[in-house]
DNA sequence: CGCCCTTTTGATGTTACTCAACGGTGGTGG
DNA sequence: CCACCACCGTTGAGTAACATCAAAAGGGCG
């Protein structure tokens, strides 16, 4: 019989790698001990599923290490993809008490969850993790256009560059490292997942993924691990903008 | 020499269409009269450009009357939208100095708008305002991510009968009626806005539109003017849940 | 070694895009 | 008043891109 899913002992908040960026990022020393009372931890191996849609969740969460997503599904089985929740980032919606998409760790995934209740009493009483968490919110909303401008206009191949970049990107952030010069890092992600992303099916992510590599705007060292010679390159690839937009 | 935008008179809070519904809507008297000094009116004609992606924007502002869309932009011209304004909806990032988006008026447009550092100002200073931006911040989230699933996973004729269902829903809300029995309403977009909407064509919009009311999904009588004669078919078509999530 | 799972590659099919022509409507000016 | 034009929408024919169906090739683990 496996254990599920494994609490693990409390941490200080002081030592916690995502202490500056997530939901906490901005509480003062008296809101994080109102936190540290709410909190605990818990992990999840790599393919479990952390809540399905529609279940009940008491808990909202910060994701320490790891990988999750959410994803909706249709009657008939179709899969999108819908979010993509990395190190600091948040999950769950105070004030709404089921889940709206499916929750899960697509790697080895720890999380620092807080009761809902006790958290939405603490984001009325003070104000710090109110506009933090709005601050996030409407970040995710940036990404989420900008992943509807790549599910709508996007060519197959523009899609995988988009995303590859996506997770460069990232990955360097992650390692406080600007995107710049040879990167190297390996996808978090299956060929399905990444189908699931960029609204394609599995075959032709792989198919373009190959395109990309003949091409020589990627270096794949088996199927996961990455190198990418020119980040400009793959830019151009991805039909973003070139320009950083940094005008003068 | 036509006047590009017109700046019309105040009015007082107490009387706005949108009181209960927009960002200012858990706000006290005193809050209420904080934003009203900071407050003025625009409007804008069908068609015109409120905004450029990437201008600097030196407000934030709620619709009043009228839809405004924002759209993405890539360098060959290809178009997606990635929001759609209604009466209520909030424009603008706290936080932020430029426009991110193109913002467009499609049909004749009202917006109060809150000049940026004032607003930001008491938005620290009290927290309604702050709480209701989150929650609609959090909806509009919710709302891409329904989009999201639209622009990967669904077919031509599912996209148009989605976004039929999602303008008879949000008009129907305007007009505080329930989405039930037979529906009527103008469509608010041109075809091609519609094609932007849902990364298609507007050849394949227009076929598709001709296909449902060939089908008796939809009735149209002119361009514009829908009639949905059932409208729990029409969300069948969309490949939408049938039931609303009430279970039991 | 052999099995399972993921990924790649190939052949074929379908959807939606592209290019093109035409129809309706409202505004403008002769 | 009517001719003309611009704009929006519809419809048709051919095509390109991606999906689907199918099979085989890695790669990790018992």
């Amino acid at each position: 019989m496996p254990m599920q899913e494994m609490q693990i002992a409390h941490h200080d908040c002081g030592d916690c790698p995502i202490r500056h960026r997530a939901v906490c990022a901005r509480c003062e020393a008296d809101e994080l001990t109102a936190l540290e009372q709410m909190k605990y931890y818990r992990s999840y191996q790599a393919g479990q599923t952390v809540i399905w849609s529609g279940d009940r969740m008491d808990f909202v969460a910060s994701v320490v290490t790891g990988i999750a997503t959410l994803t909706q599904t249709m009657e008939d089985g179709r899969r999108q993809m819908v979010g993509l929740l990395l190190p600091s980032d948040f999950l769950g919606r105070p004030g709404r008490t089921t889940a709206a998409y499916d929750v899960t760790a697509t790697t080895d995934l720890v999380m620092c969850c807080f009761r809902k209740k006790p958290f939405e009493d603490l984001m009325l009483a003070t104000p710090h993790i109110g506009q933090r968490l709005l601050e996030m919110t409407l970040d995710e909303l940036d990404a989420a256009r900008e992943w509807m401008l790549l599910l709508g206009r996007k060519t197959a191949r523009e899609k995988i560059a988009s995303l590859i970049a996506i997770i460069a990107r990232r990955d360097a952030t992650l390692r406080l490292k600007a995107p710049k010069g040879a990167l190297v890092f390996d996808l978090p992600l299956t060929r399905e997942e990444m189908a699931d992303y960029l609204g394609l099916t599995l075959e032709t992510v792989s198919r373009q993924i190959s395109a990309l590599k003949r091409d020589g705007v990627i270096v794949l060292d088996g199927k996961r691990h990455v190198t990418i010679p020119d980040f400009d390159r793959l830019l151009e690839e991805a039909g973003d903008d070139s320009d950083g937009g940094m005008p003068g």
